[in-house]
DNA sequence: TATTGTTATACTCTATAACTATA
DNA sequence: TATAGTTATAGAGTATAACAATA
């Protein structure tokens, strides 16, 4: 059952490997300056103004459980960044709107994200689009857009 | 004080950001196979066999506090996976060592890196050596080997 | 005095299991 | 009966501060 070599893949595999802790140690720092944990970025990142989020799909597109999300929710809306609101439609539902406060720190967090997180610098722009096309595919954005 | 909008750069970013969200989730089921959470997966990637570290060596690498460390060894230790030896030299320092079973997990773990955690197989193998050139320079290895 | 590692403490993130209220 | 969210509980990872042993 020996699987067949490939020194490219492997390499690739450890590099990626070694991004992920090394930006695992540079997020939660960069976040610490909106006063977010990571995740909490993650989460702001991924609530449109205006558009209120069921919990249920907060913890689908985190990939944790629901139990997870109530203290993530908890603490973000006792910073007064989000709301818990009732669903019409179906009253087991609550869903999560940013308030004014939260959309203020979500734009702010997003204006730096133009900067220093990653020595972008450091590549030609051919390269960085090339990148661009590459990390769409590896992250499953290669159609949608 | 306006910065320069560069658009590719802030679409790499937003990429290099999902793509470190995507792998946050999928790590550390990936290093549960070996019964190991991801940052424990990390600090055995770390240990050269025949190799030992001093504890601080961790805690720099890992860019963490050394309190955290003396945790996160902990956890091995129990697990027969390492153990801490006093250093001849200094002996405040203790060297950290990967017993015989650390060692064998440590190789099950490298020998499936070449697998599946990323869609890989999705770039073109010219794409794949262009990825590992631009990733060696973003991880700042570009000199080092 | 400065450094290495530990302990005590606290907070965040995470999961499982049991529960409530809806559907 | 099944689903959305909460609560209770537990464990891992993280940091700060105080400490012991050693340099």
């Amino acid at each position: 059952m020996r699987k067949r070599l490939e020194p490219e893949a492997c390499r690739a595999w450890q590099l990626l490997m070694k991004f992920y802790f090394v930006q695992r140690r540079h997020l939660p720092e960069w976040a610490a300056r909106f006063g977010l944990s990571h995740v909490q970025c993650h989460v702001l990142h991924l609530m449109e103004p205006g558009q209120p989020l069921p919990m249920s799909h907060l913890a689908d597109t985190l990939s944790c459980d629901a139990s997870n999300v109530t203290g993530l929710v908890d603490r973000l809306e006792a910073r007064g960044l989000v709301e818990r609101r009732p669903a019409p439609a179906d009253r087991r539902v609550k869903v999560l709107a940013l308030t004014a406060t939260g959309a203020r720190l979500r734009d702010e967090m997003l204006r730096h994200m133009t900067g220093d997180p990653l020595p972008l610098s450091s590549l030609a722009p051919e390269e960085r689009r090339a990148l661009v096309k590459m990390l769409e595919r590896l992250v499953g954005e290669g159609e949608e857009r």
